[in-house]
DNA sequence: ATTGACTTTTACGTAAACGTAAACTAAAAT
DNA sequence: ATTTTAGTTTACGTTTACGTAAAAGTCAAT
């Protein structure tokens, strides 16, 4: 398995070093250290860094997709974990199950305005 | 027509009247005022915070918000001008569009995860 | 071997989006 | 008439999510 270095993931994402850090600060993330200390970062990191920036797109908070995150990253063995896991992935998966539909009505207001916009400029392309 | 009081529309969006004034501060919602001073909403005034709040749940800033209200609310009468505005929301629509594609991905990461957790809990039950 | 690019930690700075408190006015209720 | 209750402005405080700079160590290349 192969690393990548902190410059090497920021320049892949658009994003700087300091924000990398930062959502290591926030236990967001936990690459592995060479002795001299320098971070290096796996393919999971990589995968959870892109976790990161979509949740943040959504408009999902760091505290939150720390949240998430700890559902796809843990071994929740126990049944009780397993059952509470669950749970909280349903009550995760409804939010966005409505954000989607939120967004989807949303698209089709801005379709009908943009429709009208196109009419009355048709309308004046006309009697020009 | 009726009016909103703020104090009211705080209570039916369950945001604080600070909020509300903190829209208006950045231009995003213009109520008009009674002889005392006091702010009265109208059903417009009450859909714009409508679509504020939902820009929000979307990630997008206010002074995106505030761009994305101007499509709704300027009468653009200009020929220059409904073709700027046209454009303009068809670049805002491309993007609701992809976060409804991006959104509808996770979606399915998140139900395939959870469909792997409640297999292992059958199989946790199974073995009871 | 030394320059230059990259990395580290520490720490202070900042913009956005409000929270909160003070000091005051107006309206509603007792 | 006078307490509540609700509203106003002004202004400083706070959290989140980083930006930025300093000081020092390390890696890569000439």
């Amino acid at each position: 398995m192969n690393y990548y270095t902190i410059s090497q993931l920021a320049e892949q994402f658009d994003i700087s070093t300091r924000t990398i850090r930062y959502y290591e600060e926030r236990g967001l993330i936990s690459p592995i250290r060479t002795d001299s200390g320098q971070r290096l970062y796996t393919k999971k990191d990589r995968a959870v860094l892109k976790l990161i920036l979509r949740g943040k797109r959504f408009g999902f908070s760091l505290e939150e997709i720390h949240e998430m995150i700890s559902l796809f990253d843990n071994d929740r063995t126990g049944r009780k974990q397993l059952e509470k896991t669950i749970a909280y992935g349903e009550k995760k998966l409804k939010e966005v199950t409505e954000r989607i539909e939120d967004l989807m009505q949303l698209k089709q207001e801005m379709e009908s305005i943009l429709a009208d916009f196109r009419e009355r400029l048709q309308k004046l392309e006309e009697t020009e």
